[in-house]
DNA sequence: GTCAAAGTACGAATTTTTTCGTTGACATCT
DNA sequence: AGATGTCAACGAAAAAATTCGTACTTTGAC
């Protein structure tokens, strides 16, 4: 009953992106984050990240007195839930749409698209077995 | 302020995907696809995709009693939109990093790995360009 | 010690999304 | 015609997500 898989609403991910980004940080570092992108308030910032610690989705030091928060997942493991979220909903479970698309939508480097390639040559090693 | 650019809900792309499957649809018909997945009631269908009609994700054909919707703009767009978005706010503009979750969150058959290769060849090619 | 600054907690208001009951129109069957 | 079934429309309730005011506590400066 504790593994209760909950998806984290666009607001819990804005905040668990600036804490992937800069690491554990105080409620004060993550709203001056928030601030810059858009108009909020600092107790806004403050109750979602209270509410996403009641949930687990974040975890915190609370021996000084402002609170030491971090994502209690790291960012790969939430990443890879919502991926595959946004793969079964969107795209019927055709994981290769989805691929396309990100391709296509965004500019990628040749670095990026090398590192692809070796996934791609990993995958059907694997695949051989 | 016509140009209002607003994201689907998980229920509204469940809908889309439904009429993106099985094509031009009634309500009826949408519906009886997504009671297999979930309990609930027939109004609650009509009345998404009523708003969905005034949001102008879906169009209906009004000639029949029971009009016909259909999305107004194609999967492609929409998922492609989608998968923008997650790309910026989950993977901070890293498209490559989500290609990777994807790839290794859901399993690939040669086929769609051979296309995605087709894919990179492309945009290198452009890349040189 | 007093004051101001900065912090947490809490409750509640607000907004957005989802749900469905009810009504009335139209069609179909007998 | 009358009864029955199906549909769209609408309003509003319920649930979920977001926002923020207020109260109280702790810390540091003077």
């Amino acid at each position: 009953m504790t593994g209760k898989k909950q998806k984290p609403t666009d607001s819990e991910v804005e905040i668990l992106s600036v804490l992937w980004e800069n690491g554990p940080a105080t409620v004060r570092e993550v709203h001056s984050k928030l601030i810059k992108l858009r108009d909020v308030g600092y107790t806004t910032t403050l109750k979602m990240m209270q509410i996403m610690f009641e949930k687990g989705l974040l975890v915190r030091d609370e021996s000084q007195r402002s609170h030491i928060y971090r994502p209690r997942q790291k960012a790969e493991t939430l990443q890879k839930n919502i991926v595959k979220d946004v793969i079964s909903r969107v795209f019927s479970g055709a994981t290769d749409k989805l691929v396309m698309q990100a391709l296509s939508a965004k500019p990628t480097t040749p670095e990026q698209i090398a590192k692809i390639r070796q996934m791609l040559d990993q995958l059907e090693e694997e695949g051989k077995q």
